[in-house]
DNA sequence: CCTATGTTTAACGCATTCGTTAATTAACGA
DNA sequence: TCGTTAATTAACGAATGCGTTAAACATAGG
């Protein structure tokens, strides 16, 4: 994977795994082994993606006692929605013409039903 | 990599030369030459990373003689959009700021356009 | 100090990714 | 038909990703 931020962000992402972590994380800070009961992976497996989610900024992590506590910070989400919004114009446009194919077809069957 | 949609589509983002490709695209269609012109890496490279764009939906391409063409499917960056919209509520409070700003740039670009 | 609990690190295996070069396929055009 | 151009497929190697189990580390608390 190469090494700049945005790559490291959306390599993050593209596990369901790690989604789900963040999902679980947008309820309220968690942590290790509360975070793994979901999943059928073992303990390591998880702490690895935190340590990936952390790598990419998706996390923030804090200690107390034995527990570490993971927080989501969105942050990097925002970065990565910044780099979509390039595109959305264009998909916007895109969804019009759909919408405006998806009337006319409408338009053309109320028309034959009658 | 996991198969379900999302993962395939981010992981397809997670590479700086294939969202240079889509960064590309979005100026308009080319053929897998052009595609690979700017970059330092061989063709069935570009070949092999068009494919990935391919199957994660982002492009789409047609042949013509014996250049094949692609052209830039922007849905899954909405897909993907849709998914963080989730978090938007925990984003920065700046987000909001630049979001509006995002906004005026695209109203400005579509008047200048006219 | 010893033990239990929570978490990480180490070491390994397997699958996938990303690059290469060489060979192959596809279509045009003299 | 033959040569040229465009692109893909094949075959390979190195690096990375994701999972495992076993061992180590960190802290609380009797």
């Amino acid at each position: 994977m190469a090494d700049d931020r945005l790559s490291v962000i959306f390599a993050a992402l593209a596990d369901p795994t790690r989604r789900a972590i963040l999902a679980r994380l947008a309820e309220g800070d968690a942590t290790v082994t509360e975070l793994a009961e979901p999943f059928a992976i073992s303990l390591p497996a998880i702490s690895r993606h935190l340590k990936v989610l952390e790598q990419a900024g998706l996390i923030t992590r804090s200690r107390s006692a034995q527990w570490r506590s993971s927080s989501l910070n969105p942050e990097p989400l925002r970065e990565a929605t910044v780099w979509m919004e390039r595109y959305r114009q264009f998909w916007d446009t895109n969804f019009d013409r759909l919408d405006a194919h998806l009337k006319r077809m409408q338009t053309q069957t109320e028309r034959n039903e009658k």
